[in-house]
DNA sequence: GCCGCCAGTATTTTT
DNA sequence: TACTGGCGGC
């Protein structure tokens, strides 16, 4: 009997089915993992395929390194040898060793978010643009969904033709480019369209890696964008041994431009393409398949499919409505003990929510009730100040045309080196054309800066210290040394106590984080780079850092649960307005509810043994309340198969809008609401109670609903128009829209919310 | 040059 | 609510 003797027939059949191109539409739980590793297995154990001439893409350094592992155990020899990565980890690889031929230097740095914010707002600056018009955050996701699409700045340029604002994004986009290059650096994208340009335009590149990797495999294909299909496309080429797994039912990262007709369009793409259908599942049962299939087939974009499962039905999905999110985590947090209690585990368990602000709660009620937890997500250990600050030196150490590296440490810990000095370098650099490090080396040759050309002096000596203890030393050492030589350490100490403690506990974890870089190279032999460490620490996700093995609960957003199992899954927050977003339902794009679908399609699959379903009527959002209904998604699950646990559910009384507390408050301490306000807003929901929640704490409503202070025909006063008369208030979505003609301002149309309008009498 | 306060804004998801 | 960035005073 082989290995291959337990796959189900169609594994078997994708198992074997080693050449030429071949599309494996994967349902959740399918097995598809074992399909890879066996695939993989059979390619070298039977088809005698040198291990070095196989790579597989993953979407995170996690699954990529259980994949090794798993293939590990399956072959006799060579599992190491094979290319296991996430797209943007093997582009750096391919891009470390050539893009010298684009014009880069090898040491470049790779940007994250943030430096991609801190650069654009240069940029802004340079080409003179108001970021209060444009802001930073809009530019850069237009230019990041050009380059997913490849399309450079000349194309750019070219398709705005003569629309005014593209034109502008179109020289935002040039200077962003240039601006990247002058420092050596790339930004997330860039990682794709710079391999993909290599590959394009250095024929012997190419082959090399055509040659190079005979076997490819990538998996999460559904999630792939326009760029990481021209890469795929190009490596697999010549021998067109492509082999891609995915489900078009979990494509989530729309907003991160992943195209969805990449999987769709696979069989146009490649004409010959085998296809195999996997729709057994293994994972879950069969209440919670039924629950996802009846959820996701109101979907109208997709291939057909249906998962089936030969396990029994489980038990019961269970749903629970709770008045607020803090009931909600409540439940969630003692419910989790009784299971503990009845001999469960915790990290049987994990809860997943839309977003990650939503963890917050959960994290609170937790450690109330002692519940070893993991939150994956939010805010990038990586991202904190004193992170990358100390990154930041070692990013100038590695390389020195990092300008934003240099510029944010060039006086951190403080060196008296103020704002006029820093300007004052960058314009004498800009104006030689040389970079921000190489123009402080010189200060002698920079108008204006001589008091201050001292404290640079000794700020460049220590660099040029740090760049010779570099080559002596490790990198642990070395970080230590920065951490100690600079002060930095020392600085931390006249802020506030508790903070410092948290932020010297972070450096600690930098300097480990570093250690553990240099031992596993040693453990693979290669040689610890500095370049590398920057490069490993850029790209990890924080999901890389989940252990199975520990005893937690975990909490993370459904994005990051693409790929993991649990026996019991709690869904949280399913609520209308939430989960979907509210940005979905009103979007006229159709397509943006069922990427929404397919996100709760897929937490809904992540359970195998248990889902529990949970919701609030009323919860904090951004310091205001919101009133919610139950989300449509619980209503396309057939009721025989929910169990409310004897507890009422009320689809959920919506309350218009103008919920927030503040504004009730406000209200309140006015007076009650014109005659003409409450006809304004249409008696459909006026008897209902809107804020019974409220009153619970008392003094704060009568009864009726509504909660502006002034109606029609009343006279109010603005902070900046003045005084006006309320001419119109119409109710939108979350706020009322009130039209003021103003005495001296003229007519203006604004929301309440944001107004803060009061009325004069 | 540095510090503290205030105002404006944000939240959908992340390699 | 919570964070960030800008501005003004010292």
């Amino acid at each position: 009997m082989s290995i291959y003797d337990t796959l189900n027939e169609p594994q078997r059949e994708a198992v074997l089915h080693t050449d030429g191109p071949l599309l494996i539409l994967a349902g959740a739980g399918s097995g598809k993992t074992r399909v890879l590793t066996h695939r993989i297995a059979y390619l070298i154990d039977e088809l005698g395929v040198n291990p070095w001439n196989i790579l597989a893409i993953t979407f995170t350094n996690k699954a990529a390194e259980e994949m090794r592992q798993r293939v590990d155990a399956l072959v006799s020899i060579g599992a190491e040898s094979i290319w296991v990565s996430t797209f943007h980890s093997a582009c750096v690889r391919i891009l470390r060793r050539f893009i010298d031929r684009l014009g880069y230097d090898s040491r470049f740095t790779i940007y994250d978010t943030d430096d991609q914010k801190t650069l654009m707002k240069e940029v802004c600056r340079k080409v003179d643009i108001d970021t209060k018009v444009y802001r930073e955050r809009a530019l850069l996701s237009a230019v990041s969904s050009a380059k997913n699409e490849m399309i450079l700045p000349d194309e750019f340029e070219l398709n705005a033709g003569g629309d005014f604002g593209k034109q502008k994004i179109a020289k935002v986009y040039r200077e962003y480019e240039a601006m990247l290059k002058a420092n050596n650096a790339l930004d997330f994208d860039d990682l794709l369209v710079k391999t993909v340009q290599l590959l394009e335009t250095q024929p012997d590149v190419l082959d090399y890696y055509q040659e190079r990797f005979r076997y490819i495999m990538v998996d999460e294909y559904q999630d792939t964008n326009t760029v990481q299909f021209r890469l795929v496309r190009l490596l697999a080429g010549k021998y067109r041994n492509l082999c891609v797994v995915g489900d078009d039912d979990q494509s989530i990262y729309k907003f991160r431009g992943a195209n969805i007709r990449n999987i769709l369009d696979f069989e146009h793409e490649f004409s010959d393409a085998h296809v195999v259908r996997l729709e057994q599942n293994y994972r879950s049962a069969g209440n919670i398949l039924r629950a996802a299939n009846s959820v996701i087939k109101n979907n109208r974009s997709r291939k057909d499919k249906t998962l089936w499962t030969d396990k029994g039905d489980g038990e019961k999905i269970q749903l629970r409505q709770f008045d607020t999110a803090f009931d909600e985590a409540e439940y969630i947090a003692e419910d989790i003990k009784k299971e503990v209690r009845e001999g469960a585990s915790y990290n049987d368990s994990a809860v997943l929510y839309r977003t990650n602000a939503q963890s917050r709660l959960l994290e609170e009620k937790f450690i109330a009730m002692n519940i070893p937890y993991k939150i994956v997500g939010g805010i990038n250990f990586y991202a904190r100040r004193e992170i990358k600050d100390l990154l930041a030196y070692l990013k100038t150490v590695d390389n020195g045309r990092d300008d934003l590296a240099v510029r944010r440490i060039i006086n951190v810990p403080k060196r008296g080196i103020g704002l006029t000095t820093i300007n004052r370098i960058q314009e004498s650099a800009d104006e030689r054309g040389i970079g921000f490090y190489e123009a402080l080396l010189a200060p002698e040759l920079i108008p204006g800066v001589g008091r201050s050309a001292a404290k640079l002096d000794s700020f460049a000596a220590l660099i040029e210290y740090f760049k010779g203890q570099n080559e002596k030393e490790s990198i642990t050492e070395l970080l230590r040394e920065i951490i100690e030589k600079t002060g930095y350490a020392e600085s931390l100490k006249d802020e506030d106590k508790v903070e410092a403690e948290a932020r010297l506990e972070n450096l600690d974890e930098l300097v480990n984080k570093a250690a553990a870089y240099e031992e596993d190279c040693r453990d693979r032999d290669e040689e610890a780079t500095l370049s590398g460490f920057l490069e490993e620490v850029a790209l990890v996700a924080d999901i890389d850092s989940l252990d199975e093995a520990q005893d937690y609960v975990v909490l993370m957003t459904l994005h990051s649960a693409k790929g993991l199992e649990f026996p019991h899954v709690y869904l949280a927050g399913l609520e209308d307005g939430l989960f979907p977003s509210y940005l979905t339902i009103t979007s006229d794009d159709n397509e943006d509810l069922e990427e929404e679908r397919r996100l709760c399609y897929v937490g809904i699959t992540r359970a195998e043994e248990k889902l529990t379903l949970t919701c609030a009527r009323r919860r904090m959002v951004r310091g205001e309340t919101q009133f919610n209904k139950m989300s449509r998604f619980i209503r396309e699950i057939p009721m025989e198969l929910i169990d409310t646990g004897n507890k009422k559910i009320e689809e959920g009384t919506q309350i218009p809008v103008q919920n927030t507390y503040s504004h009730a408050k406000q209200a309140f301490r006015t007076q009650p609401f014109s005659a003409q306000f409450s006809s304004a807003v249409s008696g459909k929901t006026a008897g209902k109670q809107p804020f019974s929640a409220l009153q619970k704490g008392g003094q704060l409503l009568s009864g009726k609903g509504g909660g502006l202070s002034y109606g029609v025909g009343d006279r109010v006063r603005h902070m900046k128009f003045g005084e006006g008369t309320v001419r119109e208030i119409k109710e939108g979505g979350r706020d009322y829209e009130v039209t003021v003609e103003f005495d001296s301002a003229g007519v203006r149309k604004m929301f309440a919310m944001f107004a803060k309008l009061v009325k004069i009498s």
